[in-house]
DNA sequence: AACACATATAAATATATTGAGATATAGATG
DNA sequence: CATCTATATCTCAATATATTTATATGTGTT
C-alpha cells in the first residue's frame, strides 16, 4: 500500500481526524486526549498508534506522560498530492474508449 | 462521520488512489479505468461509487459509456483542511496535564 | 521493593471492507 | 424486439477494523 493511501487510510476514521484537529498547534498528553472523548483509554491509545504508524503524529515520553504532536511531514505529502491534482484541473479531455471491453 | 473523513477514508485504500491519480486532468470511461488495473469489473465499479458517494469523482453518461472526472471540490476541502494543520504548526506548547487520569 | 499512575498490548467479538462471480439494467443497433 | 456492450448491483467468502475487558509495561514515589 502506498505511503499515501496508508496516511488517508488513518485520517479517514471520525476518532482520529478529531484527535488530529485537538492536537492542532498543541502538544497533549495521551490522558488529555482520553478526556476529549467518549471512548476507552485503549481505544483511544489504538487510534494513535495508527497515527504514528501512518507518520502523521510523534509522541515523546516526558516522566510518566507521553506527549503527541502532529507530523508536519505528513500534512505536506498530502499537500504535494491535492496540488498536483488540483494542477490537473482543466486540462481535461474526453478520450475515446481505447479497446475492447475487459468483459 | 464528519464529510472530510468520508472523503479520506475513500482515499484510504491503494486502488481508489490510484483511480484518483489515473484520473489527474482527464475524463475517462470505467472500461479505460477496468484496463488500467488488474480488478475485476465489479470491483472497479464498486470503487467508483465509494469515490462518487464521498465527492471525489462526478460521472456522466455518454451513450453506453460512463465517463468519470475528478470534483475539484473535494479536493478543495482537503487543501482547506491541511492549511489550518499546517497553520497551527510552530504554536506548539506544552500543556500540563489538566485533570486527574480517566484511568 | 512495593505501590500508584500513565499508557500500551492482548484477546475476544462485532462489524465493515474488499474482491470475485453471477446477474441485472441501460443504451445502441440490427 | 432480440441482442450486444458498458456498467451497476447482489451475494458470498476472506480479511481487516473498532471497541471492550483484562493484563502488561514503564516511570515516579514512598
Amino acid at each position: 500500500m502506498t505511503n499515501l493511501a496508508v496516511v488517508f487510510k488513518a485520517l479517514g476514521d471520525k476518532t482520529r481526524l478529531d484527535i488530529v484537529r485537538l492536537l492542532r498547534g498543541k502538544e497533549l498528553c495521551v490522558c488529555d486526549i482520553i478526556d476529549a472523548f467518549s471512548h476507552s483509554q485503549p481505544a483511544i491509545s489504538h487510534h494513535l498508534k495508527i497515527l504514528k504508524h501512518a507518520g502523521i503524529v510523534n509522541d515523546s515520553r516526558d516522566g510518566k506522560w507521553i506527549y503527541y504532536t502532529t507530523n508536519e511531514t505528513a500534512f505536506k505529502e498530502i499537500e504535494f498530492f491535492i496540488i498536483k491534482q488540483l494542477e490537473a484541473d482543466g486540462i481535461k479531455r474526453r478520450c475515446k474508449p481505447s479497446s475492447a471491453s475487459a468483459l
